[in-house]
DNA sequence: CGTGGCATGTAAACGGTTACATGATTTA
DNA sequence: TAAATCATGTAACCGTTTACATGCCACG
């Protein structure tokens, strides 16, 4: 009867965002921890049956009927939810194929990565844009909730991590252009 | 013929590292770029032959011989590690169970968050202290490699993320801990 | 010579995405 | 009522980790 990560978030987002159905559930995730965790209907759909089979959500309303059944957290949901909310938390795996192509840089035209850098510094600066966004209004939106102090704090994590990266990719951008001038070092001709 | 991107990753190492067996292939991917990607041997082995049959590498020395065969990169190999470094990176799915965590933090109490929080900043002290060895080892130990700008491009960019983490958490911890001077809110009893 | 660690490899299990199938509801 | 979209679900596939099996080598 173990529970996958998938089940406790979707027992998460049911605490936090009321009843929801599997796809209410998605959409959840998607707006609120979207930039952190992401799950699938592949994932979501099975993981509301055995939490259902468990007796720690329950389905809501019209039975026979084909839609949006909404599920509902029950009280031994949340107590399981909450045992795992207090277990230590486990470092993910790390896989940025972004920081692996720089790292190969020199097996590269020096263009390569400047490129790579460019292209980092506009989705960064669009998620940033996204999140200052939603740093005014979810305060708004969400007043008088109980765990807007929570959201508030994993956003401000992911300001000042986007942050951090904007400007690294600033400098790293300034030291590889002023590079390229003075000599085309390192590279490699293109073949294609 | 498609390839995994563990084999570019193999193909990568080879380039930049050297001739080197699976196993040394593993222990150069930890050491180097071991904090944004990983690798299981599970994974490597099964590249190293799928690589060898493409041409891309090619066993060196006693072939016959059970004993750290090591594999050097070919010009074909080369050429397919410059095509797949020149497209276009791939955002990982992002997973960090520590936000997650953080984000349902009104659902225990809050000594909860305020702890996960508390070993984050262990974490992070830690490995900044490693990365910062390397920042001041590394130009020295490689001295005249090609490759040594770009690397310690990714190092800073792991340093700034880490700094900006830390600087993150205590202030996070402030604000969570002058609340809970405040009232106990939010919070609800142990249970097991 | 035997024990422990180095090194290679494989099989099974798992977690996750993708593609597909299908029904229900809305809208034009 | 036809088309588009919402919603649910399943099966196949892929990448990855884990556990296991095994042989080689160095050192006591």
């Amino acid at each position: 009867m173990n529970l996958s990560r998938t089940a406790y978030v979707v027992l998460g987002m049911l605490a936090v965002a009321g009843d929801r159905s599997g796809y209410g559930i998605r959409g959840a995730i998607e707006t609120s921890v979207g930039y952190f965790w992401g799950e699938s209907y592949g994932q979501i759909y099975p993981a509301l049956k055995q939490l259902s089979a468990e007796g720690l959500i329950k389905a809501g309303g019209k039975p026979g009927k084909q839609k949006r059944q909404a599920y509902r957290i029950t009280p031994a949901g949340r107590a399981v939810l909450r045992d795992w909310l207090a277990a230590p938390f486990q470092n993910d795996p790390p896989r940025n194929e972004f920081l692996l192509k720089l790292f190969f840089g020199a097996e590269a035209d020096p263009s390569v990565a400047i490129e790579h850098i460019r292209e980092l510094e506009r989705r960064n600066l669009q998620s940033l844009r996204a999140m200052e966004e939603i740093e005014v209004l979810a305060p708004k939106v969400n007043a008088g909730e109980p765990g807007l102090k929570y959201w508030m704090l994993t956003l401000r994590l992911g300001l000042a991590m986007n942050r951090a990266a904007l400007e690294w990719g600033k400098e790293a951008l300034a030291e590889l252009e002023t590079d390229g001038r003075g000599n085309g070092a390192s590279g490699s001709a293109a073949k294609k």
